[in-house]
Parts: C-alpha cells; structure tokens; sequence
DNA sequence: CCAAAAGTGTTGAAGTTACACCCATGC
DNA sequence: GCATGGGTGTAACTTCAACACTTTTGG
C-alpha cells in the first residue's frame, strides 16, 4: 500500500486516468452488453472493461488495448463518450475493496474515459475460462447494477448510439457482413428503442443506397428465406462527401 | 521545478488532468471565441482558457470555475466535448517552456477534458487589465493557431456545436434575451456555416414555436423596426417531452 | 396445414424548396 | 431619396405515416 510516485515516465500506469469501455453486440433480437465479473467469492456487481491508462499511451489506443486484452479483437468500430470525473464515483464499499486489491494507488483520484464499441456478437464467445476475470454478454435491458458510475456511463452511451445511428449509419458494424433487412429493422427498432413500420424502413433504407442486395438468400430457416444485403461502402463515402448528416430515424 | 508529489488529498492540483474552454460568443454577424494570451515578451500563440482540476473538484465545476476565474460569470451553458489525451499534445517548444513557468510538474502527462459554452457577448467585455492574463474575442474564422492541440479541440466544438443545434435549440444563449428573427437566421447560417433562406427559416421557427414575440419593436436601427422575440421556455419543454429530437437544420 | 417471417403499393398529410417585392426607418 | 434590413405567400415537389394481404419455407 506504500506510494511510491516517480517522476512520470512512459510505461508507467497513470494513476489518476482510466478507460472503460461499453461494448455492443446485437443478437438479432436485442442489444447486449459485454461486462466482467469481478467475483471474488463474495456477491459485487458486474463493470464495464476498463483499466488505468500507460503514460505513454493515447486515450485511444488504451481503449482499443483494453478491448484486444479482454476479446482478442482488433479493428473494431470505437467512439469516445466522454470523461466521467465526479470525485464521489469510488464511493460503494465493494468497490473501494476492489480496487485496494488492483491498483497500486487505490485512493488515487481517478478521471475514466469511457468509449462504446460495437462488435459482432458472434466474433467474440465469452468462454468461461478464456481470461482470470471472465466476461459475458448481458442484454441491455437487465443490467441494474454496475461497479462505480458505470450505470452512468451505460446510460451516456445508449444515448449517444441512439442519437450517432442518426448522423452515420454505424449499425451496420453491429451485424454479420452479410444480413436481411428484418435484422436491420430489428437492429434499428432495438437502438431506437420504438417500434417502426416494417415497410417505410425498408423503403427508406432502400432509397438511400446504404445497402446492396446479394445473389444470395438465407438457408435453412422456417420461413420464406430472405434476401441477403450488405453494407454498401462506396454508396455511404459518395452519401457523406454530399455533407449528408442527418437520416432522419 | 522541485517535484513534491504526495499523497493525492483533497485541495490539490491534479496534475494529470486539466480542463479546456472553447468559449462562443455571437456578434450578431459571426461566431467568436474567447481565447487567452499568455505573451511573456516573446510571441507565442494563444490559447484557450483552461487549467488542472483539483482533486476534489468534479469535472463540469472545474470548468465552470475556469470560466468563473476568467469571465466573473456564473450560470452559463456549458456542455462537455471530450477527452483529448494525445501523448504528444505539447510538443512545441513555446508551449514547454510556458509550462516549466506555470506547472508544478511540467513534464506530467496531462489529458484534457474539453467544454464548449455559449455566452452572450455583451455579458463578458474583456477588459485590458481585469486579469493577470488577457482575454480576447477573436473571429472563429480567422483564429489559425493556437497553443497545444487546441486547433483540435475547437475544431471538435464547432462540429459539436453544429451537431447539437439540430437536437436542442441552444443558440439562444447566444443571444441576449430579446432578440430578433434576424439575428437568430444568422446565428444559424453562422453555425452552420451555410445560407439559409429567409423565408423558410422564419416559417420553421415559428412553427416550432419556440418562440413568442414580445409587443415591442427594436429602437433606433436604420431601417424597418423589428418585432422581437424571446425564447419560449415552456413550449420548449412541451415539445422535448413528446420526444422531439431533431430540428433538421 | 400451420407457424413464421418475407415481401410488396397506395393514399393523404406534412414538410421542403425556390423565388421577388414592398415596407418602415435613420440619415 | 436612398440605403438597410424587415416582412410576407405560393406552387411544385418530396417525404412521411398509416395501413393488410400474399408468399415461401420448415416442421
């Protein structure tokens, strides 16, 4: 518990800034979150990924290291959120006995930065022993309880996907390469959190060139097999250079 | 220059963690940012007002503060930008060595939370001698350096502040309380950074009715008097609770 | 044959764009 | 009387919202 504060240097953690990161995935049906477990044999809420940054280090390229340490994944879809500073965020018991055993300054102010990101769900499948703290994908909508103000930072990042799906169409990074339109309305319907009529979405989404449509349809399933899309890249640069910023959803 | 680190207890400087102001200002013809000089003799660029955060203190009241310690004023609007944390942010030589003079710890890396305000200009004359440090009203357009990685920042607050004009209607902090249909057209063209017609835009407010026109005219001007106008606060909140969000500008 | 999701058009209402002239005031 | 910004209406067009039935597949 003794401090001992250098002269701050690279490699070195800062003690005072954090990352956390709220990760997306999409189940064709509902928005997931990947959050840790910090059991430690007595019951304390689930957090976000998230760990002091390197002195040396870019508030990014924290994020996207914390992401790769905890699902392995690279080039994935990353946005900051904001700070999240209130002095008072470390003030659960739980919580202050956590960190007493992780941090070398356990009563160190600590400023976190949060980020979302959005995943494929099925690029990353916790497994129950793939890391010491391990991971699971919790649907949005039943989590309660989070470490710290994570439930703050849960709630700025639902609000800031919702109002971002808006501005760029950054759902589609939440969905396999290849998909229907019924998951994209469902993907829209779960972000938005309403309900939309089945036919002006898909005629919106349609007008606006996002999607192209594959020689391709679904396999397998109990229903009139769907046509597959994907996302159309090149449409969605020419869209933007038109200073297009706003889709209306 | 000795480093004297202690423990971290309330009422100390945080060296890690500052905050930032892009302070907006409207002349009823263009948008304009408060920016500080810090000339020591030599030329240096300006910069924006900013400073480290205590310990104790949350974040939006840091920035509050320095905008307090700068402007005497209180309650103004103030929103979060983010956290700008590039490793590199002060790498000019003018920008070091004014932080050997200021800094306790001048080599610490710092990461800063940047804020965007609104004030309406005729609250805040910078006066010569009303602080140790100057302060200025400069044109957004024409501020083509600044100290740090402050272009970055403003640039990211004026893409901000266009952004959030079309989900809450905050350019009335911009203007003084009456003002007219005018003013306001312009203040959106200079947002946006684009025309818009007359016509058209006068309809959409007033249809919004965000708005009510006061029974008084302008005084004074060289040409037809305008009727003025308030910001209706009550419609405001009618229209944000039937879930109201985008203004489409 | 049943369940489940896919796919498809029309209509009325609302909103958007583009555009040009007269008005009231101070100087 | 002239310069300056204030104030106003319409028509063509586009977009939006609401709404119900048939199709294809697996089981």
């Amino acid at each position: 518990m003794k401090q001992e504060i250098k002269k701050n240097t690279p490699l070195e953690l800062n003690p005072n800034v954090s990352v956390d990161c709220v990760i997306f995935g999409f189940d064709f049906d509902k928005l997931n979150v990947l959050v840790i477990d910090r059991a430690d044999g007595t019951s304390v809420p689930c957090a976000l990924p998230g760990n002091l940054i390197y002195n040396n280090e870019h508030l990014d390229q924290a994020a996207i290291r914390v992401l790769e340490e905890l699902t392995g994944l690279k080039n994935i879809y990353l946005e900051q959120i904001g700070a999240f500073g209130d002095p008072n965020r470390i003030s659960k018991a739980s919580d202050q006995s956590w960190l007493q055993k992780v941090r070398a300054q356990p009563e160190a102010r600590v400023i976190t930065v949060a980020y979302f990101s959005l995943v494929k769900m099925e690029d990353y499948v916790p497994q129950a022993s793939s890391f010491a703290k391990s991971a699971a994908w919790i649907p949005l909508n039943n989590i309660h309880e989070l470490a710290f103000d994570h439930m703050e930072i849960l709630a700025a990042a639902k609000r800031q996907l919702k109002q971002m799906i808006n501005i760029r169409p950054i759902g589609f990074n939440l969905l396999p390469e290849k998909f229907t339109l019924g998951q994209l309305h469902k993907l829209y319907e779960a972000i938005l959190d309403k309900p939309m009529d089945k036919r002006n979405f898909r005629r919106k989404i349609q007008k606006l060139n996002l999607v192209k449509s594959l020689e391709e349809k679904q396999l397998g399933v109990p229903h009139k097999p769907s046509q597959l899309f994907m996302f159309d890249e090149n449409n969605y640069q020419k869209l933007m250079q038109t200073g297009f910023n706003n889709f209306g959803f």
